[in-house]
DNA sequence: TAAACATATGAGCAATGATTCATATCATGA
DNA sequence: TCATGATATGAATCATTGCTCATATGTTTA
């Protein structure tokens, strides 16, 4: 156990608001929707209505979802003109997203030969 | 971009199981009791009644959200008598929770200076 | 400057979620 | 086998959340 891990287990196990900020980060990540919107920004970045249809839901489901993760400093948005384009505004993102993948993958193994 | 965050990004783009998994997985993350009951079995394997202790939570509490943890092979319980201990059924866990801490941690001194 | 287009935002609603309370299950020891 | 201690579970409740609908804001062009 590294001297890293020592102090964020530390200040994870007391209330503090680095618990609340850790697990709105997270909170993100826990939704389809939001997934697939950074799914489609790490490929490659886009604007709003590229995103509403790519993932085919409304302009103001997308609208309301970028807010979250500007909000979270995810994602960054750039006006040309009557557009916006949104993209990653953080390198932690897609190593992430893979990990938890991996876990994810990893896990279905398991599941499946365990039954 | 690697070849497997290339297979990541088709699988998250299109409405698969593997979103869903995925989203149900960091939503474990997402919330502070969790974030908190791991911190503390990532620190040592703990019985039941001592994550209520120490967390201040109900007994219930910590036992329907060991269940989640648990579907979601996060942690496993062995019993020994009538107590129950539990502890990390995974080795990713402490790598995502602390590449998270590490973004937070970032994140907070953008937040300051630039404000 | 008015119309058209792109995006953002607020209110309301239905669904999901975390906690509590009461109770059930399971294991031990008298 | 009964009482006790440890954990699990179901139902109810209150808070949170993601979406929709309507509308506002911002930008360009005729």
């Amino acid at each position: 156990m590294t001297r890293t891990t020592d102090y964020v287990l530390g200040s994870l196990l007391r209330k503090s608001d680095l618990v609340n900020e850790l697990a709105s980060f997270f909170k993100v990540f826990g939704d389809t929707t939001r997934l697939r919107m950074l799914a489609a920004l790490i490929a490659a970045p886009s604007r709003v209505g590229d995103l509403s249809r790519v993932l085919k839901m409304t302009q103001s489901a997308v609208s309301h979802q970028l807010r979250l993760l500007k909000d979270e400093r995810l994602v960054r948005g750039e006006r040309h003109g009557k557009e916006i384009t949104y993209s990653l505004d953080d390198a932690h993102i897609v190593k992430i997203v893979t990990d938890g993948f991996t876990h994810v993958s990893e896990r279905r193994q398991k599941k499946t030969s365990r039954r």
